[in-house]
DNA sequence: TTGTCTGCAAACGTTTTGCACGACC
DNA sequence: GGTCGTGCAAAACGTTTGCAGACAA
């Protein structure tokens, strides 16, 4: 929990039990949860726990470079602590969003073609290759 | 028209005046609206228009393959009548989405990884040429 | 005529907002 | 003591659903 402590004070926000906790399962979960999922995980541990908490929190995270919004999913928000540069597969039949780790060769080209480019995203659907292998 | 109505008869899409209209819409219009922004623009000239019969028409459309959902905003859908494979521009100045044609060469990566693909979506977020230019 | 489409209203799920209480500096 | 975070409730927003009447084939 160490870890987490001085990942938020080194970003300057404030520390809160429920900012550890929500950094620290973002951390240790690389499944790209919703605030649900988020809310429901920790509402095990922490009763007192509020939604509201969780979006203001990811908010917080997002603001300081901590967290990534995944779009692959139109009807709720999913969240990636992982934010280096990288893609995702939407599993059709697990439902799951893998993460996908490929060179992204896009932006040289997008600069010549007169845009700025701040951030590429890429996302795919499909299936994993665990559902392929019929488990 | 005589154009749209060729379409739905191909599909085997039943025609009515709505479907025809928010065909029409997408086709002229390569904005990427929401179904909002379809719903108010296309109000003006049919004011009994519901916004019911905009989604039942994207999803009727989307299902005959007329149609593309694009998944930029994590907040409300987008549409895209241009079914070709193509990648987006979410431009942070003027909020517009702008279509980028580049090719694509990720799909036979993917299928190295073990994961089917079956659908390849990208799009960046930067500022379009326009912008940048400061028009 | 028959089945489908439309449009209204209500429901739904996610996310946001208003506000009072409480924690921390 | 003042600022900021939390959590509850309610609202807001995009989207879906149920249903009665209207329309296309």
């Amino acid at each position: 929990m160490e870890k987490y402590l001085k990942i938020l004070k080194e970003k300057g926000i404030k520390v809160t039990a429920q900012r550890l906790e929500i950094l620290r399962f973002l951390d240790t979960h690389h499944t790209h949860p919703s605030a649900d999922e988020i809310y429901i995980e920790l509402k095990k541990r922490s009763p007192a726990l509020s939604k509201t908490t969780v979006y203001n929190t990811i908010q917080s995270l997002k603001e300081h470079g901590l967290l990534n919004t995944v779009n692959v999913d139109s009807h709720e928000s999913r969240f990636d602590s992982v934010i280096n540069p990288h893609h995702h597969l939407l599993c059709s039949a697990c439902g799951n969003v893998i993460d996908i780790e490929i060179e992204c060769p896009y932006t040289r080209k997008m600069l010549a073609g007169g845009h700025r480019i701040d951030e590429v995203h890429g996302y795919f659907k499909g299936v994993c290759k665990d559902c392929l292998g019929g488990e």
